[in-house]
DNA sequence: CGTTTTTGACCTGCGC
DNA sequence: GCGCAGGTCAAAAACG
């Protein structure tokens, strides 16, 4: 089962970054999944000046073309505290705080993605210095609704499918039944990421 | 009435 | 030094 995972995992991964490679131009480092080569040079050159500062953790989610809120439903409390238009995009950028702890120095910006306005893109700045209401990429969580398609965060997401005890039997059932020659077609395995082979 | 959102002003860093 | 762009502040408005 592990294996399976590893291979979606990978396969998934250079699916992501075919996409950035199309829109972008540009070749992305394998070790940064999701991260947008638009990412602004001067800061990229100051982030490379000091090795040691945290990139910043990008986030993809697919949601509706007219959707105007920008808000990620990511299990934590963020509060609006600025919105920018900035140049290299026309969708305005908005930019959230913490809320859920005083002192929390987390922050996140969020702006729709300049060639695809259903998906939105959310950078994580910062970390948080208490504990997550619920957990941001498990499949039973709010972020999984009907009107939010979960977040294209590959690892943590495939973290979380597999303490999941209902994928976990789910995935079970999709293997033996790949063993067993009863499914070719489709392997069962649709992580529901919007990434299918399709 | 407390909290959150909106939005124009302000601050800061960078390139020229 | 100046202008530009991104990020933040803070007062007013909106909301529950």
């Amino acid at each position: 089962m592990l294996e399976v995972m590893k291979i979606k995992c990978t396969n998934l991964e250079s699916h992501l970054q075919e996409i950035n490679k199309v829109e972008h131009k540009e070749i992305i480092s394998s070790n940064q999944i999701g991260l947008l080569p638009n990412f602004d040079t001067s800061k990229r050159a100051r982030l490379e000046h000091f090795p040691t500062a945290k990139k910043p953790l990008q986030v993809f989610v697919k949601t509706h073309p007219n959707d105007e809120s920008l808000m990620v439903k990511d299990g934590y409390q963020w509060r609006k505290y600025g919105q920018k238009v900035t140049k290299d995009n026309a969708s305005p950028r908005a930019y959230f705080r913490c809320s859920m702890a005083p002192s929390c120095p987390a922050k996140k910006k969020v702006q729709k993605s300049l060639h695809d306005k259903s998906i939105i893109v959310a950078t994580y700045d910062g970390e948080h210095n208490h504990g997550v209401s619920n957990d941001p990429f498990k499949p039973s969580s709010s972020a999984l609704n009907d009107s939010s398609i979960p977040n294209i965060k590959i690892e943590e997401y495939a973290s979380s499918l597999i303490k999941d005890p209902d994928f976990t039997a789910v995935l079970a059932n999709a293997v033996a039944k790949t063993i067993t020659g009863q499914e070719h077609k489709r392997l069962g395995l649709n992580l529901n990421l919007n990434l299918s082979e399709e």
